[in-house]
DNA sequence: TCCGGAAATGAAAAGCTTTTCATAACCATC
DNA sequence: GATGGTTATGAAAAGCTTTTCATTTCCGGA
């Protein structure tokens, strides 16, 4: 069934189907209601595909995942956020999940090319030489979620990892802790990993506390590579630091499991402040202290910004650090 | 830049560019070179639109999710198995999330039929009239996960959820517990909610015990749900109930922080046993009794049902249903 | 040298819309 | 009743591929 097929149906030609689907001009009302009646009657749907060719326009969004797994991060209300935004616009969303994997990561990016997505909503974590040179003059819109590039200079919406770890760190300072450690996500996450260190580093030399490598270890955002960093720590140190701040909620999780089966107690013998309040961390036990990062503002803004950019040409602002907030719970002891 | 520019360029035909693309016919390897230079200097990409409107296949997949956010459920890691399968078969996923609209559902399916996606992955929960009549003679192999219609009959794949509630219940009172309490997914949600809930009902009246309705509530998934209903159910029993079946292992979380916050101790106080096996429920504190259904395997199942139909005719087997787990943890006490 | 068949290539149809341009119908005004 | 201007409709091009069918080229064998 197709729009030729209704039209001889309806006794009227294709023009006039297709303006009546559309309602893009005038349609005698007597003719209206006999090419709808043909519709209904047929359960004809126009295709999309023809539409598109010829419009030269898809509706279409292509995200871009480039996480271990979506349930491992918060990511999910990000794309609740995004999904949301998109259908109230009347797009649809393509959607793929490179894994950290760059070579599927740039895959990705030329089927996108070919199944002709408007625009691009890309949670990006590391590129290599090839992302540079496929994406330098790649012909679609692309908006970053989480990271930024000086190179690529695409819009993005960011998460204010660097200050929030700062500050962050700086609570457990202002709490008495002087030995605070420290749990980081992959480094080659430039923007999870690399700022929120460099915030908590920051902290630390500001307040002239020095780096204790015993006390710091990494994972690789899932629950248990937070247990293990947490192990390894304690086998390091002689005496274990009495805070860490831990780069992601999952893996502060992780820690704090870790901690509490050898026996030691939750802000009393070790404080812990987590990052990026996980919809779980307030109802942990204790409530996990934590940075929270408005998800849903991240993907809001993103799939807005990228809107912008589909309709104009030049958006106003190129780049929204979403805002940060420290939700102090009860994960922390101070002391004096 | 099109295949006729590409095919001037070269100096060849169309059609022996479209052969150099799909490799579907022997051409001479200095043509074949010199088509691929122009290709790649040109960074042409085919359209698929075009592709696909002709060859009448698309290559998608529609993955139509019937949830209330991506991350109260631990659909995240079905959706990543969905994700994992498909791309591996060179489908890609055209994602929507109806969040229990039951209108906007009916706007997805139609959107995916104009859109031709070749299948469907429907995470289904509640149907309409409205649902009956578009999908009874709907053009697009479905394959449902979660619940199963006797009407629709369409191939699903579920959990196993009467059973592992029955399960989880016959587990507590295995443990000595006599006054067992529920909390719910709203009965809406056929599968997950009354199915559970049947499966609860169905472990005490065998044992003989019997139903308090002060010791029931309903929650909506979400966690904060979990902890009112707990509230709820403290008000209305003079003295609590010792266990308590939670569908949910969010909700579970949301209830045991409750139990918290009054003072009551886990499982000392009272025994709470959940569903779903969250990422997070093992490292909670009480590590959380659950039941796990994989979901992991209820993704890839699914999607190798579809691709099943989408290749041959017939599948083997129409319906699949996962296996459960008991997970015993620590927020189970046995009484005597 | 010629013939037959295989291999390589090209022309054109088909897939389904939207949209431009042309035509037809209609109405009101002078 | 002719004219001018809307309004409604249709024909056909355009958008970009794949694929069928026809044609050309090539090669080996007689």
């Amino acid at each position: 069934m197709n729009i030729k097929e209704v039209a001889r149906r309806a006794g009227v030609s294709i023009s006039t189907v297709s303006r009546v689907i559309n309602g893009t001009a005038n349609v005698r009302p007597e003719v209206k209601q006999r090419v709808e009646a043909v519709i209904q009657e047929t359960g004809y749907r126009p295709n999309s595909l023809a539409k598109e060719l010829q419009r030269n326009k898809t509706n279409t969004i292509g995200v871009l995942l480039s996480a271990p797994a979506l349930d491992l991060t918060s990511l999910g209300s990000t794309i609740n956020a995004i999904s949301d935004v998109l259908k109230k616009s009347g797009y649809s969303i393509m959607f793929a999940n490179s894994r950290f994997d760059p070579e599927e990561e740039l895959d990705f990016f030329k089927l996108f090319q070919e199944k002709r997505v408007d625009g691009i909503l890309y949670f990006a974590v590391d590129f290599t030489e090839e992302h540079y040179k496929l994406l330098k003059n790649y012909p679609i819109p692309i908006v970053m979620i989480g990271q930024e590039d000086a190179v690529l200079d695409f819009p993005c919406v960011v998460h204010n990892n660097y200050h929030a770890a700062k500050h962050a760190t700086e609570y457990l300072i202002s709490q008495g802790h002087r030995r605070i450690g420290f749990i980081g996500a992959p480094l080659m996450d430039r923007a999870a990993g690399a700022e929120r260190r460099r915030g908590y580093e920051a902290a630390m030399l500001l307040n002239q506390l020095h780096l204790e490598p015993e006390a710091m270890a990494e994972g690789d955002f899932s629950i248990e590579s937070g247990g293990k960093a947490m192990e390894s720590i304690l086998e390091r140190c002689s005496v274990p630091p009495t805070a860490l701040f831990v780069a992601t909620d999952f893996m502060a999780m992780g820690a704090m499991h870790h901690l509490l089966e050898r026996g030691l107690r939750i802000p009393e013998d070790v404080s812990i402040v987590g990052f990026d309040d996980v919809n779980m961390a307030h109802v942990y036990n204790p409530p996990l202290t934590t940075i929270r990062s408005d998800n849903r503002e991240v993907g809001t803004r993103a799939a807005d910004l990228l809107l912008e950019i589909l309709h104009k040409k030049e958006p106003e602002v190129k780049k929204y650090v979403a805002n940060y907030e420290l939700m102090v719970r009860k994960s922390v002891k101070k002391i004096m």
